[in-house]
DNA sequence: GGCGAAATTATTGGCGCCAATTATGTTGCA
DNA sequence: TGCAACATAATTGGCGCCAATAATTTCGCC
């Protein structure tokens, strides 16, 4: 067929929403910024009730926030919530270690180092985007070994939540490489199987200004 | 004024969203069971968009499931999936000890008291819903002390999320006497200021069929 | 020129209609 | 009697219109 088959609502509604929350990853939207409908309906091609649909959900992921009769905006994290989302993210991520530790393969340490050593080239040279989704697959790959979906998609979600804050001013260059450091400490805790260490360490990265988001990138 | 003053959607969606969310709890709709939108319309008094709205809503939380062209159902949570909901219920639960006991004062450890009797009693004379409010009385204002609205959230979240399992069968007396016992354990670990006794109390409370839910009800 | 009120414009939000889809019931045929 | 195909009923779902509200500009007065 020449035309792709027209996808439902709720399928169309949960892709616009991602698109939506990786824009807001991306720093395309700040926090505290309002996000007009209209100009999402152009920039996504999208109708004004997909939109509304996205935004709501986004809205119940607390991802952005609703201002009745004034619209949608980035939801801006206090330092109260924002110490709470650190905490409970340390909780989680370092709940992870464990079951890693016990499934994870050399075939995924060999990626990891991979991805590592993407994320150090990267530190130098790459742009802040590069280096947030290079760490975020890093992190991703290693606690999809776990063997606790549920357990992944509140890490996720809470990762997405922590962005709306000023305080993630993004790491300086001596943070980046600390960082760095940390992917190889994790890899080698990771090999010796040794879950204590690697949850101290996940602890540690999440604490001292992990990498969460790039740099604003300007408006289209 | 005479007549109050109309809400505007957000607040009206979130109400009629919590409860049917409470009608699930209750088992007034059991799991796998179809939401008709026309018959919620009649049961809470709200028009199809307010309904429609909630039952978005749910489904992101996942307390429900929505299948495109044919409704919304209660969600039924597969046997691999409970258990990871238990297991990670277990880590955010049991995060909370620490905070719990540093922050509670004795008169909520009272309250605590005067709720664990209440169950005590509940446990024989009675009804399910009894039971399963007081329950979740004593276990809300225990994690009210955590110091962590957001690890909170995320707990009372994940129970929702739970009661769409059909192990969920209900406990039996012995299991209700148990977790009677529990929760009076779980006071003297509070008031011995012992957090790595009260984590693992909650542990087992979690694991050996804590009450999550009353019998159905029939429906109105 | 500064300030406040009124008019104008921009944006959101409530909701109902009817098409699309699925479920149910009925009929006819082997 | 069993089954399949068709007809009918029930239910969901897409979406656009316009009223309600907020933001902005203009205007007039001091």
């Amino acid at each position: 067929m020449t035309e792709r088959k027209r996808k439902n609502t709720s399928t169309r509604r949960a892709m616009l929403a991602n698109e939506i929350a990786q824009a807001i990853r991306l720093r395309a939207f700040r926090p505290g910024e309002w996000l007009r409908q209209i100009d999402l309906e152009e920039r996504f091609e999208a109708t004004r009730f997909d939109v509304r649909s996205a935004l709501d959900e986004l809205a119940v992921r607390k991802t952005i926030e609703h201002v009745p009769n004034r619209g949608y905006r980035v939801a801006e994290v206090d330092m109260k919530t924002y110490e709470e989302i650190l905490a409970t993210r340390i909780i989680l991520e370092g709940a992870t270690a464990e079951g890693v530790v016990a499934r994870i393969d050399d075939a995924a340490i060999a990626r990891l180092d991979a991805l590592a050593a993407q994320f150090s080239v990267a530190v130098t040279t790459g742009s802040r985007t590069e280096q947030s989704e290079i760490n975020r697959a890093f992190h991703q790959l290693m606690y999809s070994f776990c063997g606790n979906a549920v357990l992944e998609e509140m890490i996720w979600g809470l990762r997405d939540r922590g962005r709306g804050s000023q305080i993630t001013v993004w790491s300086s260059h001596e943070l980046l490489q600390k960082s760095d450091r940390e992917h190889l400490e994790m890899i080698a805790a990771l090999r010796a199987r040794d879950a204590e260490r690697l949850a101290a360490l996940i602890a540690i990265h999440i604490i001292k200004g992990a990498p969460v988001g790039p740099a604003p990138i300007e408006p289209g």
